[in-house]
RNA sequence: GGAGAGGUGGCUGAGUGGUCGAAAGCAGCGCUUUGCUAAAGCGCCGUAGGUGUAACAGCCUACCGGGGGUUCGAAUCCCCCCCUCUCCGCCA
């Protein structure tokens, strides 16, 4: 959510972050309705004034007097009209911060312009794609994968994307989490371990309510969600604080299973462990103070980039552009990682900079130097999803004779050099 | 899941249907006293929205777990929900 008073005071601002993003809004009516709520709020507020000034009056007067008397007489006109009023008001208010919440986030200066995917910005390349294995095939592809990775005993238990992992495969998807949370704490993220269930006013802070509860799977009877990452818990983890300014930035990383039920994939996206309802995740979460937000996604980018390099895994680094920003962004980078057999680059981590946006829906603040409550800043980023990762893994490192060659970081987690499929 | 007791400012903790945004204490900040520290005295000290200002100030309104209701008027009375604690039940 953006501050209604950017809004009122520089409109342009915020119809120029709408064209950045290739959205539609519409700023007038949302000016008018936010003029509107403030006089019906003007008029409420005297009503109620008034009521408080013979509230004081009424408790000076004999109790039975006929002055009392009449005053109640009076009051109960006055107490109709508030009641009316507020109601009215009500009711704007809410289609007030309906619309307040189609707004997008202001993308940064350094967002580049364009519309599609195709105008994402390749910001860096790490490794050589060309030198990887001749013998690289897709992954569902390899003799035996699905013995490892059994996806029709997942269909049956669960549904269609609900992989068993068996031997080698959990073995390895172990080792790649604790991995992950091993070097992300080098890095100086705290771990955590968080609920897998948030309640509605978390999923809403985080943007996933309004309008995505279709992305969630919702355990109906409590009234919880399921998780679809790890930033939903751990940003939540301080809605409605205060932080010490001393305290930031606060890092911390997490895993947990991440549940999407990604209605309408299809094709070549959703094959192998492409795109799954549950997945293993670890994420990487800062607040900071906003005067250092943006070193610190650089950072946390670089974070996430080590990981795939002590991997040894080919990546690239995508600055997204205006239309491809998400709506609550002000500036991300993909992660996509090469996948030999595929022939194609994978998502496996997306690093964004949230500014203010999560941070007032969620109220996340610090006290100043003045000693005034200030929004943090709020950035996260995966770090990193497994299943995409272990995709590139099984591709890029399968070897003539169909054994997969584990990292080295890697081995002391997994126990053993290769990974077989027999 | 059942029974009971609770939820008030950063913390502890009073609070009668009206003069309560809320006593008191602690913590914090400022000043005074003091050789320093400690101690004492005095003052300040919640959040949000609106209005206002160059910016402060000021003014108005809301907020006593959340949401409804009763009333001229609710921290206080009624209803629903959430959470915490104790006991019982169940259980990795």
């Amino acid at each position: 959510m953006l501050d209604p008073k950017l809004l009122r005071e520089s409109p342009d601002l915020v119809r120029a972050a709408i064209a950045k993003k290739h959205l539609d809004v519409d700023v007038e009516a949302l000016l008018t309705l936010d003029a509107a709520w403030r006089g019906q709020l003007q008029q409420v507020e005297s009503l109620r004034a008034a009521q408080k000034a013979a509230n004081t009056e009424m408790a000076k007067l004999p109790k039975g007097s006929p002055e009392f008397i009449a005053k109640v007489q009076e009051m109960k006109a006055v107490s109709t009209q508030v009641k009316e009023a507020d109601v009215v008001l009500g009711e704007t208010e809410a289609r007030l911060k309906q619309a307040m919440m189609t707004l997008p986030n202001l993308p940064h200066a350094s967002v580049p312009e364009g519309r599609t995917p195709e105008d994402n910005v390749v910001f860096a390349t790490w490794g050589d794609v060309a030198t990887l294995s001749p013998h690289a095939k897709p992954h569902w592809e390899i003799a035996g994968f699905e013995k490892l990775f059994d996806f029709a005993r997942g269909s049956k238990v669960t549904g269609a994307g609900f992989p068993f992992y068996i031997g080698d495969a959990a073995r390895i998807v172990r080792a790649l989490l604790h991995f992950f949370l091993d070097e992300n704490g080098k890095a100086g993220y705290v771990e955590v371990n968080p609920p897998i269930f948030v309640n509605a006013a978390s999923a809403t802070a985080t943007g996933q309510l309004p309008d995505k509860e279709g992305q969630m799977y919702e355990a109906v009877a409590d009234g919880f969600y399921a998780v679809p990452t790890a930033e939903v818990p751990l940003t939540n983890f301080f809605r409605d604080e205060i932080l010490d300014e001393a305290a930031l930035p606060v890092k911390r990383c997490a895993y947990t299973p991440c549940f999407r039920r990604e209605a309408g994939s299809y094709g070549k996206d959703v094959r192998g462990l492409n795109r799954l309802h549950q997945f293993d995740k670890v994420e990487l979460l800062k607040w900071v103070h906003p005067s250092s937000s943006y070193d610190e996604l650089d950072a946390l980018r670089g974070d996430a980039e080590n990981l795939l390099r002590k991997l040894g895994l080919p990546y690239r680094v995508l600055l997204m552009c205006g239309g491809d920003l998400g709506f609550s962004q002000s500036k991300k980078y993909d992660l996509e990682v090469w996948s030999a057999g595929q022939k194609r680059w994978l998502e496996v981590s997306s690093c964004s900079n949230f500014e203010t946006f999560q941070a007032r829906r969620a109220q996340i603040r610090f006290r100043n130097a003045d000693g005034k409550p200030e929004l943090v800043h709020t950035l996260n980023g995966s770090g990193l999803a497994v299943p995409r990762v272990l995709a590139a893994l099984l591709e890029n490192n399968l070897q003539p004779d169909g054994r997969v060659k584990i990292p080295a970081v890697l081995v002391p987690y997994f126990g053993k050099e290769y990974l077989t499929f027999a």
